[in-house]
DNA sequence: GCCAACGTTGGC
DNA sequence: GCCAACGTTGGC
């Protein structure tokens, strides 16, 4: 299986790609959405490539590259009374939530903006510009893997 | 702050 | 199982 490509969300207020860089590897916890847990439980393998996405900020858009650094296992804070997504239908012997480990690689010289996607050829398929596109794991393909990592290196 | 889109919940 | 109400996301 080759390495896939995929984007992941975050509001910079809440963690950023500074906080990913200062931490070097990070439990990506506290996702609530099925399609999104499916993806982080079932698809990612370490060494998969992450766009990583600023959200509800100006200007949104990706501000660096992570990569996997751990594959699918129960999200512990599910569990935890006390945690901010705490979900009491989630039980250890039984999880409903999973995560994985994401690794810091490296920050873009500068952000590729949302609008600069929406207006780049070749990106029109991708999740993150389709309007109220609301999934905080995306998967991501080679080629636009590739037009997103040259439009801010290039 | 507004509001469209979308997922989830709950009444029936 | 349907679907209206509700809550959340997230761009603008």
């Amino acid at each position: 299986m080759s390495r896939r490509y995929w984007l992941m969300k975050t509001e910079p207020s809440a963690f950023s790609l500074d906080d990913l860089k200062a931490k070097g590897v990070e439990p990506w916890d506290g996702v609530r959405n099925y399609q999104a847990r499916n993806l982080m439980r079932d698809e990612m393998r370490v060494g998969d490539g992450v766009l990583f996405y600023h959200s509800s900020t100006d200007p949104p858009g990706v501000v660096g590259l992570a990569e996997i650094a751990r594959e699918g296992y129960p999200d512990p804070t599910a569990f935890d009374p006390k945690a901010a997504h705490y979900d009491p239908k989630s039980r250890p012997e039984a999880p409903t939530w999973y995560l994985v480990d994401v690794r810091f690689v490296r920050a873009f010289p500068r952000i590729v903006t949302l609008a600069e996607l929406k207006a780049t050829p070749g990106l029109e398929h991708m999740k993150v510009v389709q309007r109220a596109s609301r999934l905080s794991v995306q998967p991501v393909t080679p080629d636009e893997w590739r037009i997103v990592v040259a439009l801010a290196e290039g």
